[in-house]
RNA sequence: GGCGAUGUAGCUCAGUUGGUGAGAGCGCACGACUCAUAAUCGUGAGGUCGUCGGUUCAAGUCCGACCAUCGCUACCA
């Protein structure tokens, strides 16, 4: 009998935990971020509307040598500037009309020992193992690159000499996790969404994986989460910044409720994080795994990728102070096909919001508003419309009832 | 080099398991009209469905090769 309220509740099990990314603060928010961020927002709000529980979470990774380095140049100490870095992305959401109910960030102490329990139960399972590696390590790439990588002797990404670096680190056996991993996601298609993006992480898994470095020696990289078993070494960026997801319901004593229900929404950007690193860290540490991992493309410019070298980053925000909130978000979810880059021009933007908004909509609008002067003394009539069945009001209703089941 | 994605009307893109004459929105052309005229409504113009070949009674939809763009990834003379 209870149809509707079936229908409604279906693929969600009425409760929705939607996340976006939490933003690296070496960079103010651009069009992607605000892309990501609207797209989760109005995920969430849609949920709303449903009656379901929801719960919307984004935020800001504060750990990492590249910060501490930023912030040493800005004369700051690292905790003062990622405030600041931090302070601006919550701005920024504020302005766009994000009403998100969690703004995580990674420096706050409650994640620090969520990070470590998590890391505990990991060691404990025997999936951390002791290793030395070494190299040519690049400070702004925080990584090490092989000889045949750069360009002239140098970072192939910033240009810059890169110093030879060796140290022991501890590893995440995550190549045990493996066929665990592919069999997950040969059970489950819908687990990488959309297809596309799923085939490239099977792809990858057809290959060994190899182990992950988790850790950097403390002595020089202070700025980050001890190991819980030693105190020498901080955890270094996916233990730390992959678990805020967790850690935040932990703080909120919401795990229970809300853990089994999670959608990451990400940029293709960081699909092997998400898609191979959480779930095998995810698996080791006995937390269930996420519903779903929603990925979508790059906003590009007609010369193509957007970097402040090349002075083409758009900024959402001068966008939304010049064509309004509405029509801004309008055109972000409107023109972009989830999961495909989408070439951004402000000639598109303009022709979406008159065609769209000001002509159809505005229109419609108008002309209600005549029509109830005109022919109902400025009153609206009780509404007594019954949708003919199969009707286009009734497919209508049919087709949005659908939306969001998956 | 390997793996993968994409390549459909001027533009942005849809096109389940192969099957009546290949679609939408925007743009464009023509027409209509009112309660909306810097709007709305109707109609239309027709694109070798990247190229070549194959399978099939039948392919945009399957197979192979190739080309272009993009991404990930491995590197040797």
């Amino acid at each position: 009998m209870n149809t509707e309220q079936d229908d409604k509740n279906k693929g969600t099990d009425g409760t929705y935990y939607a996340t976006t990314p939490i933003f690296y603060v070496n960079a103010e928010p651009h069009l992607g971020h605000a892309y990501t961020t609207t797209l989760v927002d109005v995920s969430a709000r849609f949920h709303r509307l449903r009656n379901e529980d929801v719960l919307f979470l984004t935020g800001t990774d504060e750990h990492g040598e590249k910060i501490q380095k930023a912030a040493e140049t800005a004369g700051l100490s690292p905790q003062e500037y990622v405030d600041r870095i931090s302070g601006k992305f919550r701005d920024t959401w504020d302005e766009l009309g994000i009403d998100y109910d969690i703004f995580m960030r990674t420096s706050e102490p409650f994640h620090h020992k969520v990070v470590q329990d998590v890391l505990q139960r990991v060691y404990d399972n025997g999936d951390i193992i002791f290793g030395e590696y070494g190299g040519l390590y690049c400070v702004q790439c925080e990584r090490y690159y092989t000889e045949k990588e750069l360009e002239d002797g140098k970072c192939p990404q910033h240009d810059i000499t890169l110093e030879y670096r060796s140290e022991e680190n501890y590893f995440f056996r995550m190549e045990r996790y493996r066929p665990w991993l592919r069999k997950e996601l040969e059970n489950n298609p819908e687990l990488i969404r959309p297809e596309g993006y799923r085939n490239e992480v099977l792809g990858l898994l057809r290959e060994p994986i190899g182990d992950l470095s988790i850790s950097r020696p403390r002595n020089r990289v202070p700025w980050g989460i001890p190991l819980p078993w030693d105190e020498n070494h901080v955890t270094y960026v996916w233990f730390d910044a992959l678990i805020n997801y967790y850690s935040a319901l932990v703080e909120r004593g919401e795990v229970d409720r809300y853990w089994p229900h999670v959608e990451h929404f990400i940029a293709k950007d960081i699909l092997k994080p998400h898609g191979v690193f959480w779930p095998t860290m995810l698996k080791s540490a006995g937390i269930p795994l996420y519903q779903h991992l929603n990925v979508h493309g790059y906003w590009l410019t007609d010369q193509g990728k957007m970097s402040k070298s090349k002075g083409n980053v758009i900024k959402p925000l001068e966008l939304k102070d010049k064509y309004g909130i509405d029509a801004f978000r309008y055109f972000l979810l409107r023109d972009m096909t989830f999961g495909l880059d989408s070439t951004f021009s402000e000639l598109a933007l303009a022709e979406r919001i008159n065609a769209d908004l000001a002509n159809d909509l505005g229109n419609l609008l108008n002309r209600t508003m005549g029509m109830l002067g005109r022919y109902r003394d400025g009153v609206v009539p009780a509404h007594h419309v019954t949708p003919a069945p199969g009707g286009r009001a009734a497919r209508s209703l049919a087709a949005r009832r659908r939306c969001g089941q998956g």
